[in-house]
DNA sequence: ATGAAATCCGAGTATTTGCTCGGATTATTG
DNA sequence: CAATAATCCGAGCAAATACTCGGATTTCAT
């Protein structure tokens, strides 16, 4: 059984920059090279130290990868309360386009990044910390629905976040830049979503 | 470099059916265990067969994957196509519907099957016969949507595509099982899609 | 029935990968 | 300047994995 806790907190300024060094590593190599590549030794040799380092912090490769997602889950925690202090107030139309804007935050950033954390998440056991994370994320927008009487905003906000991913995942790997028109397009599916329901 | 085109023919019937086990074999393991478990031992374990014999057929793992892959790939060009022939003369509405119950066809069959492959796919060398085929489902959806005057068939036909299938990779992972509901679900946002460009 | 072709077997090999350990090096403290 | 704690190193181990090979077994054609 792979622990996935972290082992040892750095206490030097040393230790913490070889901890975000791995990090990035892993990042770097997940990105250019896919999950199969992302093995540990590579990990240390990218982030210029040895396993046996790499190892005092991260007592597994899994748990190196669950930090990663982790991080990415709370930036994207942070884009979506951002998005919904940006919509309060507008009319539901603005409101979707606002948030869904705000979901494509960390694409705009480094979109083939992103795209690989998503997709190495899926084979990971999920930890609870980032379960959580997730969890906020919908019930988030599933408030903001509410408040706007749309019917079993929980279903809704899964719905759209889905049909935000997909899209987004598509537009990528088709080599898309334009995140202003592929946000315009996602709204446009997650307002017909979200009106077509009432009547 | 691993080979991925298939190594020898199987002639006699007993060898078409060892095809046929190692290939169903990996499917359940990959649904089981998901990419990591599938394993060339494990495969010829759970097919009864061995891995000499495996390989007789199969130049390498990837290559078992890849023909798993492809055969989805057709069996969901097959599933768009009868879509299609039942859509045409119908209205846009029920055109998206008919198209998106079709697209759902092998979801109905074996959801988690359906979506353990889809994942897999994306950390496969993309094979050209794999890849025409996507390109074929794409060029009929955006073929059927010409007919009814929506610009850029082609974007949409992606947009819709990927709407599908992150909708319905959700609401796999969350236990869903009634699929007409889903079907309606993400009818509604295609539709919305396609009519809010309009005006 | 008999030779040839097809199929199957599974122990074994070469490689990769996750991870440990004992000791060297660097920082901190009193 | 010690002495102690923190950090780093990297050779190497154990396990897993993709794949091969030589020969046994089964099927087919005549």
């Amino acid at each position: 059984m792979a622990e996935i806790s972290p082992r040892k907190q750095p206490r030097q300024a040393r230790a913490r920059a070889t901890c975000e060094a791995v990090k990035q590593a892993a990042a770097r190599i997940l990105v250019t090279g896919g999950p199969p590549a992302l093995n540990t030794n590579a990990i240390a040799e990218t982030a210029g130290v040895s396993v046996g380092t790499l190892y005092q912090y991260y007592p597994s490769k899994q748990a190196i990868l669950a930090e990663l997602v982790r991080d990415m889950r709370a930036g994207m925690l942070a884009d979506i309360e951002r998005g919904r202090a940006q919509a309060k107030g507008h009319d539901l139309r603005t409101a979707v386009r606002l948030m869904v804007g705000a979901s494509l935050h960390h694409h705009r950033r480094d979109a083939l990044g992103a795209e690989a954390m998503e997709r190495a998440e899926a084979e990971l056991p999920m930890d609870a910390e980032t379960d959580a994370l997730k969890r906020r994320i919908i019930a988030l927008v599933a408030e903001l629905l509410a408040g706007y009487g749309i019917a079993d905003p929980e279903l809704a906000a899964r719905d759209l976040s889905a049909m935000t991913r997909g899209m987004a995942q598509a537009a990528v790997a088709a080599g898309e830049t334009d995140f202003d028109a592929l946000t315009e397009r996602i709204a446009r599916g997650a307002i017909g979503y979200l009106e077509t329901g009432c009547n």
